[in-house]
DNA sequence: GTGTCTGCAAAGTCTTTGCACCATA
DNA sequence: TATGGTGCAAAGACTTTGCAGACAC
């Protein structure tokens, strides 16, 4: 992780009484590298490839800090395990997803997002007024068949 | 479960080579009274009420079963556990879902229905084509925190 | 130096699998 | 009666918790 980085990460631990160490380090930057959606286990097998002394545990402790701290997205595909990237910062690298029913591949799509955000957008202003719900984040998921699946 | 819809229920097992047997009708009718998404042990507990003999495996089985013929939606709403509901059958009583993060609760609204229905078409084409994925269904979540969770 | 973080091991939760018996068509 | 279905118990997969030692600030 560059300097900048780093700074930056560690201002917003320390903003709420956390600190900023190798795992988190080392976390940070596998999903900041990917960019897709990862498991607790692929983000744990990619920094233990550098650092083997990472474990699991600190993994799902700090991937659950994240979340907290708005900065990850947790997601389920229906595979039984969660899913993992970072959140939408101003709608950059935002995407929706094509999950496939039999093999359990995931599609990331990017196609039409400037019609759905504002679609979305819409939406929200309604649904937050209605229900006095504060909306941070949304999750679209198209189920069905990929390609490969299709044979039925 | 009334007559009629059990031989409804009866023609399509029978169709994919299955039988209707008590805990399937049972499993059923818990499914259409609740109308709400529901989780395996929730189904679990309704039918055993009046049925102590039924098992969870058998629950677990037949939800997969339900899943596999389309007649049930498998969601996640992040709380470890799946939920069971109703697939969409021709749009009536379909409904997307506000999650609370905090006490993940969910809310299930049906208020731009029509809007987002017919918007979801025009995506599910594009996409469809683009990608060679055959959409079955879709799942539509709004993550944030709900009128009493906002305290922060 | 203090309070947070970490890794290990163990426990917990939800879900699936193996197997012998049972019931539907 | 032939298959498919069931319940129980055990196993499996993913995640969380408890604790003593280590580290960031």
């Amino acid at each position: 992780m560059r300097g900048s980085r780093a700074q930056c990460w560690r201002g917003r631990f320390q903003g709420g009484g956390y600190r900023l160490t190798k795992p988190r380090e080392l976390i940070l930057d596998v999903l900041a590298k990917s960019k897709e959606h990862l498991s607790a286990e692929d983000i744990f097998l990619s920094v233990h490839k550098i650092y083997s002394n990472i474990g699991l545990t600190t993994v799902y402790r700090n991937l659950e800090l994240l979340v907290e701290m708005g900065a990850v997205a947790k997601l389920h595909f229906g595979n039984g395990k969660a899913s993992y990237e970072f959140s939408r910062d101003g709608e950059k690298d935002h995407h929706h997803h094509l999950v496939c029913r039999k093999c359990n591949k995931v599609i990331d799509y990017a196609d039409f997002m400037k019609e759905e955000e504002e679609f979305l957008q819409k939406i929200e202003k309604g649904l937050s007024k209605k229900y006095k719900f504060e909306i941070q984040d949304h999750v679209i998921h198209f189920h069905g068949f990929c390609k490969s699946c299709q044979t039925s």
